[in-house]
DNA sequence: TTGCTAAGTGGAGAATACCTCCATATAGAA
DNA sequence: TTCTATATGGAGGTATTCTCCACTTAGCAA
């Protein structure tokens, strides 16, 4: 991903316009839009932010890398204070949330997930690795694997995303469903509003 | 619907054609293959098939009308034999894989099954009955609402599309997720393919 | 049979988006 | 200063959606 010949220093100049530019440009119109409009209000060619970015899913993916980065630390650090189960939950619960950052990009996220950058990376690990302890302490069947997480949480997001406050509906699907996988529904369920950064 | 001036004849043909185009060409090229290329199958205008079809999910609720219908009627005739949660199981399973037929349909399912074609309507009813039967049998959480088993259902479509052979893992994301609205899970689930019309 | 007209038709073309290609420009090494 | 690998932009080819309207026709009424 970066351990490729280094960028030369107009080009990466470029590239953090683009990252910008693309930031806006999702929030205000979408997942979808046009791409000549990002690189529009990049002020760059069409064709640099396609040498760039050769799909809108690279384009997504970097400009969601901090963020995951973020997310995953963060999880990261919240995690030993938590049961194996509120620690899933919270996860999935905050993924979902930030996949609807842009409206559109829900169905994007399996694929996301699947670029190399350091934020899906790290999203990808942490969320096998609370996977993991919920199944080795038992909160969690063991046929479930972690692409399940992924299908289920693209599937809420999906649902959720045209919703006007879609909080409420989350956190009822994503209890819905961790008692599929095994968990006792909490009733009093520690999770916070990610702070969407 | 079907209460409006009726078609004259010749449009009326022309309907028939456009659906047996777009059933040949969407199983061929998958659901979101060019309409240009269904009414150039079907052998008439693009401007007949969007006077028709005013959108690609009206053609989709179309084509998939009568194996609804049949669909509906098949759960229903099946529902009294089996117990409330395996004929729930059932239906999902189906559905999902219906929803497979069409590359690319898994997407569409939620708005296609809002469009009001007798096919459309007969599942989501169907459905419905059979949610409420199971939840008032006791095997399903009450908090869960029927959109919460299209929502289910369109992820497990989703995430099943692309496998060649995605019974085992549709089984699988079923059974996990009607674990979670309060099943037990069935080690010997009474499922059969479907017939697939 | 013969108009008559509401209903239907087809496809050109405008609008939009994707993505490639390459003549031109330039950073930065030597 | 020279040189060249790297980078640039945007014209233009391709694809798709969807509208519009001049023309056609089914089917009714006389």
């Amino acid at each position: 991903m970066t351990g490729e010949t280094p960028l030369r220093a107009d080009a990466q100049r470029k590239r953090v316009q683009i990252l910008a530019a693309a930031e806006d440009v999702f929030r205000e119109r979408g997942a979808r839009v046009s791409l000549d409009e990002v690189a529009k209000r990049a002020g760059v060619g069409i064709g640099t932010l396609y040498r760039r970015f050769p799909t809108r899913e690279d384009l997504l993916a970097a400009t969601y890398s901090a963020r995951f980065v973020a997310f995953a630390e963060t999880s990261r650090t919240r995690s030993p204070h938590l049961d194996p189960s509120d620690a899933l939950r919270c996860y999935l619960e905050e993924l979902i949330q930030y996949s609807n950052l842009y409206r559109g990009f829900a169905a994007s996220l399996g694929t996301v997930l699947q670029i190399g950058t350091p934020g899906c990376r790290a999203t990808l690990g942490e969320g096998a690795r609370l996977l993991d302890i919920a199944q080795k302490a038992g909160a969690v069947r063991p046929d479930v694997i972690f692409d399940d997480l992924i299908c289920v949480a693209t599937a809420i997001s999906l649902a959720t995303e045209q919703d006007s406050s879609p909080r409420p509906r989350i956190v009822h699907l994503v209890n819905v469903f961790l008692n599929g996988i095994g968990m006792q529904p909490n009733p009093n369920p520690p999770s916070q509003a990610p702070n969407m950064a």
